[in-house]
DNA sequence: GCACAGGTAGATT
DNA sequence: AATCTACCTGTG
């Protein structure tokens, strides 16, 4: 039973409304919030757990375990990015010259890139590969259930205030580390619905366990330095570096090329049949500096009104 | 029942 | 240096 503090405005410096928050929190940047019935969003990273809630007038309310409600407004504050000039930000996109980015940009204002930590980012985007956002989330649950530790929240003795006996147990355990990873047998991965992705999974678990600091020194390095480092992985190919790096560690440069990505350069920028590569290299060139940014804006409008 | 899904790596042209 | 192809498994 948890006891959740009492809600709590958060102050965005570029507001957002509930439908552009959940697609912030569930539009494929991360893999671990819920969306309850009530519309109350309860999310999990690192040792965090958090739940969210539009209110009016795009104002947003947040709320956690309350034995770890002090700490938790920093960290939230972080993962959003709170502090960001997300809209100033999107208006130096070329907007003014590229009608359809202009209309991508007005339809999600206040869109923003997450501060997922690197790791995290890392484990959940090798479980991506062909999967749907609903299949990684199911899997990426899993290891947290099996190979995860608990999340305790020990409540100092007090007056019971709110409580929600059905919170999704599965966000109260951490992700598994890369070292605990490293630990783990692959066909216990394989029980977690990865399948060849446990490979993956499996084998840069073995080269991070042995490698402490490996990941902090790659999250450090410039774009192409850090990119060619996760390149090196298995499993890790162009499009997951580049998520890991636009989700993972606050490069908004990286411009992740996938499926949809193709679809939308083919259908609105006349770049059918494409290579990735190429596509790639047309983004960062159109683009500019934060071409990730507009590229999360191009994916939200694509994926509209799809699975 | 069966194609297909936020890809990658290795083989084959 | 391009272009196939296998790889697991749940969902539509």
């Amino acid at each position: 039973m948890i006891i959740w503090s009492d809600w709590k405005p958060l102050r965005l410096r570029s507001p957002v409304s509930g439908a552009v928050l959940a697609e912030i929190l569930d539009g494929g940047q991360a893999f671990r919030w819920l969306c309850g019935s009530d519309g109350v969003w309860t999310g999990a990273w690192a040792g965090n757990v958090v739940r969210l809630r539009p209110s009016p007038a795009n104002g947003l309310q947040w709320s956690a375990p309350s034995a770890a409600a002090a700490a938790a407004q920093t960290e939230l504050e972080r993962y959003l990015d709170a502090d960001g000039d997300a809209d100033g930000l999107a208006d130096t996109l070329p907007w003014r010259s590229d009608g359809h980015l202009a209309r991508c940009l007005a339809a999600y204002p206040g869109l923003r890139l997450l501060r997922q930590p690197i790791g995290e980012t890392l484990l959940c985007f090798l479980c991506s590969a062909t999967k749907r956002i609903v299949q990684i989330k199911q899997m990426v649950a899993r290891l947290a259930a099996n190979h995860g530790a608990s999340l305790r929240f020990e409540e100092p003795d007090g007056p019971p205030r709110e409580t929600d006996g059905r919170s999704p147990r599965p966000l109260f355990q951490r992700l598994p580390t890369w070292e605990e990873l490293g630990r783990v047998p692959e066909a216990e991965l394989r029980e977690c619905g990865l399948g060849f992705r446990a490979r993956h999974v499996h084998r840069t678990a073995q080269f991070l366990a042995e490698r402490p600091g490996w990941l902090e020194a790659t999250e450090a390095a410039p774009y192409g330095e850090a990119r060619e480092r996760l390149r090196s992985l298995p499993g890790v190919g162009e499009k997951i570096a580049d998520c890991v790096l636009l989700f993972g560690a606050g490069r908004l440069e990286a411009f992740p090329v996938d499926v949809w990505i193709l679809r939308a350069m083919a259908g609105h920028y006349g770049l059918r049949g494409w290579k990735p590569g190429q596509i790639a290299q047309f983004g960062r060139a159109h683009f500019g500096p934060l071409a990730g940014l507009a590229q999360q804006y191009l994916f939200a409008w694509e994926r509209r009104r799809r699975s």
